[in-house]
DNA sequence: TTTGTATATCTTGATTTTGAGATTATTACA
DNA sequence: TGTAATAATCTCAAAATCAAGATATACAAA
């Protein structure tokens, strides 16, 4: 028998869900604290950070990316519209796509903030030492990578 | 000099919490695709594991535990009432506190649930070895616990 | 060309979540 | 005792999110 001890019936994939939500949730905890300082919620800097990273982008890869609904993406996209961070600009080759881009003010302000995000990322995950990043680096695209081809 | 190739820059920090918000979303897709079958949400699914694993719970210390606000464990609490999965329970020694318990319905309705979620995660995180589940645990409680204190 | 299928965005209504403040109860202490 | 500070829950309005369907476009096949 495995399991003819006293011990509750132990399950290492439960433990590594249950730890690696608790992670993740205190770790979000930290960066969001950071972002909403800044005026934005999380997924407003999810859209402007792929757009600083990645140069204009299609709505719909925008919220694939950060694994938002089409109509979540409209009305982000729509708020930071307003907010002057980005503008629309309809796509010349495919006229159903609209691209996403980020304005002067939009680039500037990114610019500004994103050195005190990286702080605070840096700071969310300093439990680990570079060794142990790589390895948890490591463990969890192998780990993310299975669980995106189970979906 | 630490950087003078031509890779663009990289920082472990950053790859890390990319990294794991890949992971964790991917995994959680997976497990809520199975709550979902049962007609709850995660949220709900949340709570009644809480109180399944845990025995009856103070509301507040549910929320805690499952990281929402106090006018969503309302919220949340009402509609599993209602679906008659629990019930409130004044505290006879503090009157301000309300617990929440499984009925026999619920109770019944979870012990049935339960190994189907139980396969979905197992399913959820099997990219990893038991092995490399047992460094990824240790790494991902390293990880939280620091960020937690950071908070 | 037409027809059908697929794709990208937007609209709408419903659900979920939050945050601030109200209510009630407890506790500490002047 | 009375009073202030703290705590737990609830209320309410606003914000965020999703799901389904509408609209417009693209593309392939007949």
């Amino acid at each position: 028998m495995s399991n003819n001890n006293s011990q509750p019936l132990r399950n290492d994939s439960l433990d590594l869900f249950v730890v690696l939500s608790r992670s993740y949730n205190w770790v979000t905890a930290c960066t969001n604290r950071d972002i909403r300082r800044h005026g934005l919620n999380p997924t407003e800097f999810g859209v402007l950070e792929v757009l600083f990273h990645k140069g204009p982008q299609p709505l719909q890869q925008i919220g694939e990316k950060i694994l938002i609904s089409s109509g979540n993406i409209t009305y982000v996209v729509d708020k930071l519209e307003k907010k002057q961070l980005l503008v629309r600009k309809p796509c010349a080759e495919d006229r159903r796509v609209i691209f996403a881009e980020l304005t002067e003010k939009g680039h500037q302000f990114l610019s500004e903030i994103f050195p005190d995000h990286t702080k605070a990322v840096e700071q969310a995950v300093s439990g680990l030492s570079p060794e142990e990043k790589q390895q948890a680096i490591a463990l969890l695209k192998k780990l993310g990578r299975a669980a995106q081809e189970q979906f």
